[in-house]
RNA sequence: UCCCCGGUAGCUCAGUCGGUAGAGCAGGUGGCUGUUAACCACCUUGUCGGCGGUUCGAGUCCGUCCCGGGGAGCCA
């Protein structure tokens, strides 16, 4: 007989008129006079396994009637086709044994639709849901998928730190790391605090971007990839922001603009198709439950070219397509959600590339462009959900480099070791990175960013 | 952080002009040899988010705080 059969397996094999035993969670019963119908899923895939159990059973009575939503059972019988609509297989039951159960007077989740609000409120049980069970599995192939990406380019995945005593990386308000007693803080004669004393000593930080450490790598190994966890200490309250999250950060030696947005461009069709090929039944529940027009709106992605225009054209089309913003638009603004929204939604109505931002609103590591005024800046602006990759290619000129650093004010002594990667062997170089939540919920069509990732980190909240 | 909306049974919601609490689902009991969100009958379920105020009377009106959602800013 065959144990531990997971029920991806069996409904793909479909091992007729063979004993088999499963083990899943009970999703809903149905009974009649002296039967009972439990439609059992494991997780493994998204459809249950429906099984038959009836009187001759030696627990029926005592057990099995008793059996509610949410209780994890181990099924032994036989499987046959079924006689009835709706399965092409089905379980007769020889044996059940109850594994556990779950008090429908406390247990959470029941055979009906929840909302997504109330399950944020019981992450630990969501994932036992269709929708959010969906979700996982697809964040979990959509994270295989870009390791696939990468490695078949010959790309080496570099493990930058976690823990950074970059005092500023540019990316936001930073999570504090310390050892210190936060009650007893030593203070030097300034009266501030004397972070020689503390585990580092120096200030430490949760990591806002491995960037500038990939590249280094970059720099050696010549393409590189980061995919690890990230973290903004930002007050932000929205559906697409959370304190902790995932970032894909690619960066390539010998690599300007073009190649950066060619690759990104490859990347994103890649991941939407590989999921499409691999999560099929995830992605057909996406569509009946969640957004009817995903499935067209992620054919448009993978069918067509990205339009790529340069801000300087963008600021024009914006200003002279008739429209009034809540922003007026001008050159040297940095473009609202409104802006991205009507050039991705209205104007393109697909996935834009917008290049080459004004020097003032970028960060110091990108490129001078030679009109001396703008940087060679990528972002991707996608229909719906507004920037989910953005990137540049780096400035690989020591002096030019070394004057936008002291033009920002950046501390050039905790950035000798980045200066040095100008200093000795320099050479063009580019990356980007990627939400890799938001990149799921544009797969899915999720609206809440807090419903890609099983325990989500937001201001004022991270139970569990 | 700002603007808007919301918080009523385990869940999803209704609740009129201020007059004393409702439905569906879930759960329980019974019925039905094959159900598919099973069905039929009956039954159970309340700190109306917290505190304060107005009123003879507040789920309803006012103030305030807490929590959640949507949008904005910031970003990925």
């Amino acid at each position: 007989m065959e144990k531990r059969l997971r029920i991806k397996t069996i409904l793909a094999a479909k091992p007729l008129d063979r004993e088999i035993e499963i083990h899943g969670w009970l999703k809903s019963k149905r009974e009649s006079k002296g039967l009972a119908f439990l439609d059992i899923t494991d997780g493994s895939t998204l459809a249950g396994l429906q099984v038959v159990a009836d009187e001759s059973l030696s627990n029926f009575t005592t057990d099995v009637a008793r059996l509610t939503t949410g209780c994890s059972v181990a099924v032994r019988g036989l499987l046959v086709a079924s006689p009835a609509k709706g399965q092409e297989v089905e379980l007769h039951a020889r044996q059940i044994r109850v594994h556990g159960w779950a008090p429908p007077d406390s247990y959470p989740l029941q055979k009906k639709r929840h909302t997504f609000e109330f399950l944020r409120s019981v992450a630990h049980l969501r994932g036992r849901t269709n929708s959010l069970g969906a979700v996982a599995r697809v964040r979990s192939r959509l994270s295989w998928a870009i390791h696939l990406f990468f490695q078949q380019r010959g790309f080496f995945q570099i493990h930058t730190p976690i823990i950074t005593t970059s005092d500023c990386e540019g990316a936001g308000e930073m999570f504090t790391v310390t050892a210190l007693d936060l009650d007893r803080l030593p203070r030097n004669d300034a009266g501030s605090v004397d972070y020689s004393l503390d585990f580092f000593g120096r200030p430490a930080s949760l990591t806002v971007s491995g960037q500038l450490e990939a590249e280094s790598y970059a720099l050696a190994l010549g393409n590189v990839y980061t995919f690890g966890p990230t973290f903004r200490a930002e007050n932000s309250n929205t559906s697409r922001h959370l304190a902790e999250f995932w970032m894909v950060e690619p960066e390539m030696a010998f690599c300007d603009l073009e190649d950066d947005m060619d690759l990104a461009e490859e990347m994103l069709k890649f991941l939407i198709a590989d999921c499409l090929a691999n999560c099929g039944a995830e992605m057909d529940l996406f569509a009946r439950f969640i957004d009817k027009d995903l499935p067209a709106r992620l054919d448009n992605v993978l069918q067509h070219p990205f339009v790529r225009l340069s801000y300087t054209e963008a600021v024009k089309e914006l200003q002279n397509c008739g429209r009034s913003f809540t922003f007026p638009v001008a050159w040297g603004i940095d473009l609202q959600s409104e802006h991205e929204r009507y050039l991705a939604e209205t104007l393109c109505g697909r996935p834009v590339i917008v290049t080459d931002y004004p020097q003032s609103i970028k960060p110091f590591y990108m490129r001078c462009n030679d009109d001396g005024r703008t940087v060679a800046a990528m972002d991707i602006l996608f229909p719906g959900i507004g920037e989910i990759i953005g990137g540049s290619q780096r400035e690989e000129r020591f002096a030019q480099l070394k004057e936008r650093m002291e033009q920002a004010a950046i501390p050039l002594e905790n950035y000798e070791w980045y200066l040095d990667l100008r200093r000795y062997g320099t050479a063009p170089h580019a990356g980007f990175g990627l939400g890799f939540e938001r990149l799921i919920q544009f797969v899915t069509g999720m609206g809440n960013i807090r419903d890609v990732i099983p325990f989500p980190r937001t201001p004022g909240s991270s139970t569990i």
